[in-house]
DNA sequence: GACGCAACTTAGAATGCTATAT
DNA sequence: ATATAGCATTCTAAGTTGCGTC
């Protein structure tokens, strides 16, 4: 609601990006031709007494959700977050219907044409089976691996730790020469750089290559699982004596169970949750289940209590932690470090893998997103005795903590999770798994791609079916075709159906109601807009204003009538039907496919597009992030604006204005020096013009870098790049980006993605075409 | 076929760490 | 040398999907 105020900047480039988006995000408008639009007219459409009957009919859900949930216009009140900028406003959406040509760009890719059938038959054979295939076809190609080629990365910790070494020797040995100094660093940067490469190549020594190997039989998971189960958080330790609960201004001691809540709820006074009805409620209700009988009686109410003691100890427990010197820090990282070591990795088939939450969640108030109605409850301790444990019969038992046992043992290799338990505010079930480098996440990863890429095979053709099926007699095919429409062209989510006051009110494709779409026959010169206004996962919210073809908007307007607020607009569909009918068509296809699908053919389409190999690598990687930005937009992946970021944007301008002046002065001087130089022959002055031709060169080149920066920051205010990159984004389309644009991989993937993609590293080459 | 649960992926916020500016 | 911006990592909530059960 605030973001009105954004700047030209970042709003031309959102447009921008949109437009591109929907380049092929439309693709479904492509056959809005005149003469679909002239059937549609034709369309005898909704005669069908079939049905107007089914319209009626009230969707049969035994939860009866569809009681409309505000009154009047509150819908306000459920936005909990910043409104999708306007950007996805107007303007662009006139280019939806003026693109129309270039949404048929996949099918006439030049890539895929020039490349030649053969080359791109023999890669489809090699690749398309992905993970799932055991021929020897599908194998990777071995590669020579090239350590030393990327051995920068770690010399930031290392260059460190001798820095440390270096400041002490100069500290004792007090007046020595700058030269000795100097020597040892770059001995020691040599040292450290050796150190380093020789790390990286025994890491990529124990890297696990599972993705050259044998696939297993379906359902099987592993064969041996061995770990040493779950860490536990520490115990809760008393308050000290002098640190008091007040209840109407006198010293209340708490018992230990009672205390102990009572500082969850302290050490979160500084956030706002703490201010909701909700969440204090929902705190106090069970807070009190764990006070004995006396303290029951006594605190009957939360605004009595004082918990300002607690909240400025825990306060000072974080600076003090904050304020450690570096012994004691480092004592603190070696003693997690340990922990790690013994906890955070298992066995699986001969090979070492990291498991990803090792850790048991500690208690707490639980804190769910947007207007929870469960925010607030608390969040039990897990014991021992809540936790199950999976590993092979045959490897060492975990086991529990001293005086406590399991719940059960078990040895299920069907399934991926080493040890799991159920959470007391959802009661729904919680797993302790594998790290998203390991191989059993990597392997599902690559064949999600692999599915994607399948769906790119037969995506025209499930279009062409759903443009039919919009014409259908039967009410839920209708609504199936406009709800796919909506998934495939706006990468809606499935969105399934949810127990009404368990969990926040969000919704996605499927459970949309009518209250979040709006339609306007025309509205600024467009015919056939859906407003779209709902939140979606996370209470994140989704506002959009977008063109549809006639027939839809016409299913739309059928789909609304009669019903009210609250009520489904899909009334005959479900995730389940949706998902059925998916996996009819293709194997492997469900509603979440056409996310990933679209996410991965928009980003090597805006690569393609926007990728200039003339540029320098700075304004490459602007073009990558764009790329990045086109599919997070068309994701929705929103972030809260960092805190800092109008301090730190005019920074980056004011340093970009001086810079400018810099650069000015220089220009003077150029000027100046070709002056005195002209004519005369003196070397010398012809030296100085070169010399300052150079600055002049300088100059501009870190003013571009700058304002690229300035650029792509602001751009990315609100837009999180993140989460595509880790899950939408086919990893192969970016190494090979990489490859063919000359950038450095580490530019785009920090170490945690490079590992996590190992595969695709090692796999792909130059031409590979998604 | 509705329902609920199990298992797994996707998500943004919170927190931690490090490189860089001052 | 210290503060801090910004990236990386951790955390755990919130989705999707498939399956078994009645």
């Amino acid at each position: 609601m605030s973001d009105t105020k954004t700047s030209s900047v970042a709003r031309t480039t959102r447009i921008d990006n949109n437009r591109t988006i929907y380049k092929f995000a439309g693709m479904a408008e492509d056959s809005n031709s005149v003469k679909a639009v002239e059937k549609e007219l034709k369309d005898p459409g909704l005669s069908g007494d079939a049905l107007v009957v089914n319209s009626k009919k009230k969707k049969a859900k035994a939860k009866g959700k569809a009681k409309p949930q505000h009154e009047g216009k509150e819908k306000t009140h459920r936005k909990m977050k910043t409104p999708k900028e306007e950007s996805m406003d107007f303007e662009d959406s006139g280019d939806r219907s003026s693109q129309v040509n270039v949404k048929e760009e996949p099918e006439e890719d030049p890539d895929f044409v020039t490349k030649g059938n053969g080359k791109k038959r023999k890669r489809k054979v090699d690749n398309t089976d992905g993970p799932s295939s055991t021929s020897e076809a599908s194998l990777p190609k071995k590669k020579k691996k090239k350590p030393a080629e990327e051995g920068q990365e770690n010399s930031a910790t290392v260059k460190k730790k001798f820095k440390g070494k270096k400041e002490k020797v100069i500290k004792e040995e007090g007046g020595r020469s700058v030269s000795t100094k100097k020597k040892k660093t770059k001995e020691e940067i040599e040292t450290a750089r050796a150190l380093k490469i020789k790390k990286k190549e025994e890491e990529e020594k124990q890297r696990w290559r599972w993705w050259e190997e044998e696939k297993y039989e379906d359902g099987i998971k592993w064969r041996f699982l061995e770990h040493k189960g779950p860490y536990f958080p520490p115990e809760y330790q008393p308050l000290p004596d002098d640190i008091k609960f007040y209840y109407n201004g006198k010293p209340v001691k708490l018992s230990l169970p009672a205390e102990e809540v009572a500082l969850f709820f302290a050490q979160m006074l500084d956030h706002e949750y703490t201010t909701k009805e909700v969440f204090r409620n929902n705190f106090f209700r069970d807070w009190r289940k764990e006070m004995t009988l006396e303290e029951r009686q006594l605190i009957m109410d939360l605004n009595k209590c004082d918990f300002g003691e607690l909240h400025a100890m825990h306060k000072q427990k974080v600076e003090a932690r904050k304020n450690l010197n570096k012994e004691e820090k480092l004592v603190n990282k070696e003693a997690n470090q340990k922990i790690v070591d013994e906890y955070g990795y298992c066995v699986l088939d001969h090979h070492r893998e990291r498991i990803g939450n090792f850790k048991i969640e500690p208690p707490g108030l639980f804190r769910g997103r947007g207007d929870h109605p469960k925010q607030g409850m608390l969040k039990k301790r897990i014991q021992p005795e809540d936790v199950i444990i999976n590993c092979s019969k045959d490897s060492r038992i975990p086991e529990p903590p001293a005086g406590h046992r399991w719940k059960e043992v078990r040895h299920d290799n069907t399934v991926t999770w080493l040890a799991s338990w159920t959470e007391n505010v959802q009661g729904s079930c919680k797993y302790v798994m594998l790290n998203a480098n390991s191989k059993l996440k990597g392997e599902k990863d690559w064949e999600k791609y692999e599915v994607a890429r399948k769906l790119k095979t037969c995506v025209d053709a499930i279009r062409a079916q759903y443009q039919e099926d919009l014409k259908s007699k039967q009410m839920g095919t209708r609504q199936r075709a406009v709800a796919l429409y909506f998934i495939d062209k706006l990468a809606l989510r499935a969105g399934n159906e949810k127990e009404e006051g368990e969990t926040a009110d969000t919704v996605g494709c499927c459970s949309l109601r009518v209250e979040h779409i709006t339609l306007h026959d025309t509205l600024d010169g467009h015919k056939c807009v859906v407003e779209f206004d709902f939140l979606g996962k996370d209470c994140i919210r989704y506002y959009n204003k977008v063109p549809v073809i006639k027939r839809v908007f016409k299913n739309l307007k059928l789909f609304m009538e009669n019903k009210q607020e609250g009520d489904d607009l899909f009334d005959r569909l479900n995730t389940q039907m949706l998902n059925k009918h998916l996996s009819s068509l293709m194997p492997g296809l469900t509603a979440k496919v056409f996310r990933t699908y679209n996410a991965s053919i928009t980003l090597q389409q805006q690569l393609k597009e926007l990728g200039n190999m003339k540029d320098n690598v700075a304004e490459k990687l602007l073009s990558y992030n764009r790329a990045n930005r086109a599919v997070a937009i068309l994701c929705n992946h929103q972030r809260a604006p960092p805190k800092t970021f109008e301090q730190s944007m005019a920074t980056l301008q004011s340093k970009i204005d001086s810079r400018k002046e810099q650069l000015d002065l220089a220009k003077k001087e150029l000027k100046q020096a070709k002056k005195e130089a002209k004519g005369s022959s003196d070397n010398k002055l012809l030296i100085v013009v070169e010399k300052k031709k150079k600055a002049v060169q300088r100059c501009e080149e870190q003013l571009l870098k700058m304002e690229v920066q300035a650029t792509d920051r602001e751009e990315n205010k609100q837009v999180a790049l993140s989460t595509s990159k880790l899950n939408y984004l086919d990893p192969r389309i970016s190494v090979a980006w990489c490859k063919n644009m000359e950038v450095p991989l580490e530019k785009i993937y920090n170490k945690t993605l490079r590992d996590k993609f190992a595969w695709a590293i090692d796999m792909t080459e130059h031409d590979f075409v998604f």
